[in-house]
DNA sequence: CTGAAAGCGCTTACAG
DNA sequence: CTGAAAGCGCTTACAG
């Protein structure tokens, strides 16, 4: 170990080897070749100076960081403690790793005006970005494509889709899906305990309930919305129940955007003394953990994150790989019903 | 703007200012004096030409980085889902940024024997690193110590704590006053829903709670382990119950190791008819939301992750400000007891 | 297969 | 206050 306080460089291998930095370099990147007693001189030496290439000369010339940007929003404040974004992030964190590229969580500031985002991406501190959840205003999608830097969106960018890749799940057919298996059981009277508008989540599974009920000729008025927690969810049911009471009718099914927010209805239905499914059928969405956790457990819709991260970060390799001139191309998952004790 | 697909360089800026490029630097980072025209020339050109300064040029002349590791383990995988960690996650993100410093992500799987993360380290990707809840038997603080690198832990390091900075909060005292909150109401027979035994946390606060039993007089043997989870919160509230029983007495107080446990038991409880505080009183630790929202509201330990965070973050950039020379420090914060419903 | 040399895009003494 | 020059630590044509 070299223990002047410095870390050790290229050159002090090369010297300790016996060869020039050139060959050095050869060996430790392992693509062209070398001769085996190079190769062992220069692996020798490696060892015993604890050598590890610097990061930013490395990056200088190939022009690759080896990191990649994770983008989320910072919206909501609860968006870490959110079972999606959690399993997201975790996924994500994997899929990256496997690859041997590091993460770096970027995190859109409401307020800001993306200018301190931008710039960050301009310094070129990473090789391509993952954008997560954005919201409707924002020009993300655009200012992203403008900047020429390899990205893909997870969820369908409101503005400028057709400028990047994304991976995205069906939300609406996933949404019609939930509506038949009610309409299936029998309701006639079916809510939905919405996301909010301006997530492209919350947005598409609304329009999804909307219609199929309006194909199938019920009514798709009993509309309220959450923020995917259980607490909203618990408050737009109470909503919807008092709703459809003063109608005059009784809701007999719910589709709520997040299984969160399902549980918390089935604990505003279980106060007001109203069984699952008997009275009220219910169907979630996102199927991570809690949905079998409930009582009943929740019949619901299988969110694919796995395979939209996968899928995203293999896409985006491809982008770097490319020099982020291909052209954009998208993946839309499917989701499955799951079907469990609340229908 | 420069559109031949190449980002600009300072020199385009330097020759569209018509100064040198010494100057054209100068006036960007703006720590040397430079006349207010060559300023305004550079500050034109900066803007027409959407120059930013290539990161990876620059660290490698002032070796410096600008970004900061945060290490945590993924021993468990539901470690997202964790609202301590998201909310030490979203506060350890928003010290960061506020001194314009980058978060990068870095997680250490269980397997990987640190090596990979060494080397990572080693490759000066980062200026410092903060390192959240590791094992017992990770020699992380040794390692990093060695490395050089700065960093500070969250929580002291079961081993080498003496090399590396740390903040922590007083687990042991916090204990001891939930401990003495149960006594003061008159309970007797007070168990414990203990953390993992090789987490910090976990074992701090089964330490301070069989102190002060000891101390004032009372059996200390009414232990059950859980993992911080909910329902592992729920389990071992059923098998203390069931173990007090079959001793012959019955327990009348609980210290859970965290609200999300505390939660769980208090489920446990009200499935047995149970009820709190009358029946058996609880007091549980974190307070992070949860607390407000079981029924009745806990009694619990205010974790102050939020000084914790800041004082680490302040801790760190000193370090990193001092070349990582500086002497290790370490600051312990004492929680406070914030009484609700339980007790 | 190997080495000398150029160059990646910055910052910073140094001399003026 | 300013500029020419050196240098940060690598990789990669190029010639051999």
């Amino acid at each position: 170990m070299a223990e002047n306080g410095q870390a050790p460089t290229l050159d002090e291998v090369a010297r300790l080897a016996g060869v020039s930095k050139a060959t050095a370099s050869r060996a430790i990147n392992g693509r062209s070749k070398v001769s085996a007693k190079a190769q062992a001189a220069v692996d020798d030496a490696v060892r015993s100076l604890g050598y590890t290439p610097n990061a930013a000369a490395r990056s200088l010339v190939t022009r690759r960081t080896g990191s990649v940007a994770l983008i989320v929003p910072e919206s909501d404040e609860r968006i870490f403690a959110d079972p999606f974004f959690a399993r997201m992030l975790h996924l994500v964190a994997r899929a990256l790793r496997e690859r041997d590229l590091q993460l770096v969580l970027l995190i859109a500031q409401p307020g800001d005006d993306e200018d301190r985002l931008l710039h960050y991406l301009r310094g070129r501190y990473v090789d391509g970005a993952i954008v997560v959840s954005h919201h409707r205003d924002d020009r993300l999608a655009e200012h992203l494509s403008d900047l020429g830097l390899p990205c893909v969106f997870i969820g369908r960018p409101w503005i400028g889709a057709e400028r990047v890749s994304y991976v995205d799940s069906d939300n609406l057919d996933a949404a019609a899906q939930a509506v038949r298996a009610l309409v299936a059981a029998g309701r006639r009277r079916i809510a939905t305990i919405a996301g909010p508008s301006d997530m492209r989540a919350g947005h598409d599974r609304l329009e999804g309930w909307r219609r199929e009920l309006t194909k199938v000729g019920l009514d798709a008025d009993l509309v309220a919305y959450g923020d995917f927690t259980e607490d909203s969810g618990a408050e737009a049911c109470a909503a919807l129940l008092d709703r459809a009471e003063g109608d005059g009718g009784t809701l007999d099914g719910i589709f709520a955007a997040s299984d969160l927010m399902a549980q918390g209805a089935m604990r505003e239905l279980a106060s007001r003394g109203l069984r699952v499914p008997e009275d009220v059928a219910i169907v979630g969405y996102d199927d991570l953990g809690v949905a079998e956790r409930t009582h009943p457990p929740l019949t619901t819709l299988h969110n694919p994150i796995g395979q939209m991260v996968t899928e995203a970060v293999r896409l985006l390799t491809e982008s770097v790989d490319e020099g982020g001139k291909g052209s954009p191309r998208r993946v839309i998952f499917v989701p499955e019903l799951v079907v469990r004790g609340s229908v």
